[in-house]
DNA sequence: CTGCCAACATACCGACCAGTATGTATGTTA
DNA sequence: TAACATACATACTGGTCGGTATGTTGGCAG
């Protein structure tokens, strides 16, 4: 009797309900914050869009700021992560992979007016608070890192020019594609982004080493 | 008697001290909105700050939105015509120009903190405000345009290479720009912002005709 | 069956918000 | 000098904010 239906069942089952309700309050949380910044985003407005009150937010988080705080660390990081990191890591081609990385910005109407969630929230609270300053400067950080490295590779493998400056170029690439994003979202003008891809993919292919073009 | 002493100095007076009033007003609202946002901008403290109550601000402008965009009308408007269309207008070497330009980006800590004033609204205020966006837009085409046109006329002058397209060369540089603004920003670090500038220098010298090279 | 705790819901708080209604001092005009 | 408009100051409003204190419910151990 002491091993016959222990019940895990149920308490599985009470923990996963838990657990979606906090995921249900960061992706309304994100997407409120992703529409109307974080000083702007109501608490109000975040808990009708997850279905829930008051109660259940501040079980979850002990306040806006940490609810902000996991927004960033649990929907922002993963999302550059997925974007930016991973699909650089151990490829072929560098060139081709950072280029197929920028073709894949998203380039809806939708995409293009609301901006990159990424720069948004720095923009408006890197210089209003250090606990947003810092998770997003990390995540900024690994970004650049990443193209950094897989530049460095490149020139090891002799597909990347040697006077490229890896950092240099990783700054100068995420610095293009913020820009180009920024331009984007006040024209409010798909095309602008895709121009701006266009002239982006034009740079990285500067980068390439003579000798080892794919094209032309 | 009817042509003396028709007392236009009160008048003037009265009127100077009302301009006065309102420019005050107007700075006011740039500097706490280059602190805060425009959303979180609070009215009081900017009465506080210009030194006057509801009543004068009121008086000078019909709401809080009326305020901001004749922020971005006096203020910066502006002074994004005295930093990138007056300095580009009729010059002898359009990448020296250019370059000159880019170089006096203020770089100081408190400037690197606080961003781009442009940028920063049509950041927070483009995809929720249209009276914002457009005006902030126009001032982003006028940016553009005089960039374009300097180039354009390097090229019939025979500095600015050939296979460089004007509008697309402007908007990479200006996407450059306020990219390397959004990642200093984060960093809160004017290296970021100096190495970022070395970076666009680097790049607007590429773009010299050959043969019209300045240093080897 | 009972007590207990996790996981919320509900009701309420003071602070702050943009905006307004009204008061008032200082000229200007007739 | 009396009427009047300009250029504000003062006092107040309804609404919204983040946060808290308390109530409620369901599963689960003893």
């Amino acid at each position: 009797m002491l091993a016959a239906r222990n019940s895990p069942k149920h308490r599985a089952t009470r923990l996963r309900d838990s657990e979606r309700t906090r995921e249900r309050l960061l992706q309304a949380a994100s997407r409120e914050i992703y529409r109307s910044g974080y000083q702007s985003a109501s608490l109000d407005t975040i808990l009708a869009l997850a279905g829930v009150t008051k109660g259940a937010l501040y079980y979850h988080f002990e306040s806006k700021e940490a609810l902000g705080h996991a927004v960033v660390k649990e929907i922002i990081a993963p999302d550059v992560h997925g974007k930016w990191v991973r699909p650089l890591q151990s490829v072929k081609d560098p060139i081709d992979a950072l280029i197929g990385a920028v073709q894949r910005i998203p380039v809806r109407p939708a995409d293009v007016r609301g901006g990159c969630q990424l720069n948004n929230l720095a923009q408006e609270m890197s210089p209003l608070d250090a606990g947003f300053r810092k998770r997003l400067a990390i995540i900024f950080d690994a970004w650049r890192d990443a193209v950094a490295s897989t530049l460095r590779e490149g020139q090891t493998h002799g597909s990347v020019r040697r006077d490229v400056e890896p950092a240099d170029a990783a700054g100068l690439l995420i610095a293009m594609v913020e820009g180009y994003g920024s331009l984007a979202k006040n024209a409010q003008d798909p095309k602008v982004m895709k121009a701006g891809i266009r002239n982006i993919v034009g740079w990285l292919r500067s980068l390439r080493a003579p000798g080892n073009r794919r094209r032309g």
